[in-house]
DNA sequence: GCATTCAGTGATAGCCTCTCACTCACGCTT
DNA sequence: AAGCGTGAGTGAGAGGCTATCACTGAATGC
């Protein structure tokens, strides 16, 4: 905690190494992540980021920490934009979408394949959450109709996700429609497997946005 | 082509390496594929793979090429049982769900995170066409709506994707929200995302195909 | 029966992660 | 101001990986 000089030569340091690590992720993706390389660019040797980080895994979760957070705060800020329920939906579509394309590698840096074995730490999780929250808070905004079918049934007892949020079934309903379907929607589309189809991926993507706003 | 001693034998021995391959990579993932490790565990040396299969690249290939095939019979078995379009297109979608939650991982070969520079042989991408034939043929025996929108109307003259299939834009276009959502469910349940949400996907999965078919 | 073909080997190069013992400079304390 | 301790950075090295190469030895086909 302490600004002693060494702290703060640590934390650039630190930062710089993530840097690398990004552009990195940008031109090869997540997984040909090299710390031996980061190294080289940076002008040390290997060994030396250890210092910074206890191994590719630390970097690799910290780096997964930012994705989220850089979403959360996108996220954030449109919800606090001004205008209706309805506007302010699509606006996080969009927000969404554009966060997506913007780093491909980031966005399935999250939401892409992950290691067997991993266990997001609460941390990460956390700001899952608010996320999720985000999006709870204006989909509670927009009208919702009647609790039909057995999922609405199901949620009105199954929603410790939303633990401290009174919004009624179908808006959960909503909430997570509008998730999933608009994280297929991005998958397909930055994994590449709309490349070659002919069609424009965002007027689809508008379009569901529409029929999420409608149905 | 001909059947001799040596082709049985190598053609047996390719098997082998396959499914040594699929069973690391059902528990470790494909990334933590290791030719070494198949090698090891059938008793030969490392570079003996390197007979059969002309490097690491060329057996996840393979393999991503055996997963759209293994999907793909299951569609076109699935779209040949008998029954109104309605119920063969629910059976599509639980098809789609079991095949995913079957194996997680092969899942993942074909639909997580792609390597940056990849890009899929023809006789992949033809599969990959072949399951969204199934999808179409079985979405133009579903009733369909006027068109209406922007995206029916790009639908229409951007159809490349469904060259020899007459169906209305309605009809592709639905063939595509099919895709997508059920894709960002099952995507977004085998990366484990909606574990400790406290819900079941199960339901929501079929909520969002009842909506598909009443949409 | 003999020449050919081909599976499999060990050695090797060049990556990688990560550990360890070591050096040496910086900055805090006295 | 002087010195001491902390900690940044090093090279060496273990152990993993992909991939190439020259070689051996056995099965195959004539």
């Amino acid at each position: 905690m302490a600004d002693s000089p060494r702290e703060r030569y640590r934390t650039q340091v630190r930062a710089e190494i993530k840097e690398r690590a990004w552009e990195q992720i940008a031109t090869a993706g997540a997984s040909a992540l090299s710390l031996n390389a980061i190294a080289k660019a940076m002008g040390m040797s290997g060994p030396a980021l250890y210092r910074y980080f206890a191994g590719r895994d630390e970097l690799i979760t910290e780096l997964i920490g930012d994705a989220y957070r850089s979403l959360a705060d996108a996220f954030r800020a449109t919800a606090d934009e001004s205008g209706g329920a309805e506007e302010r939906a699509a606006a996080l579509a969009h927000t969404l979408r554009r966060w997506s394309l913007k780093d491909p590698q980031r966005y399935l840096l999250i939401y892409g394949t992950p290691v067997p074995g991993y266990h997001a730490p609460d941390d990460i999780t956390a700001i899952a959450a608010e996320i999720m929250a985000v999006l709870l808070e204006v989909c509670a905004g927009l009208p919702y109709p009647a609790p039909a079918g057995p999922f609405d049934e199901h949620l009105e007892t199954h929603r410790p996700w939303a633990e401290d949020h009174p919004a009624p079934a179908p808006v959960l309903h909503r909430a997570l429609t509008f998730w999933t379907r608009l994280h297929g929607l991005l998958s397909l589309e930055v994994a590449g497997h709309f490349t070659g189809m002919g069609f424009d991926p965002g007027l689809l993507f508008a379009a569901e946005v529409d029929a999420l706003l409608a149905g």
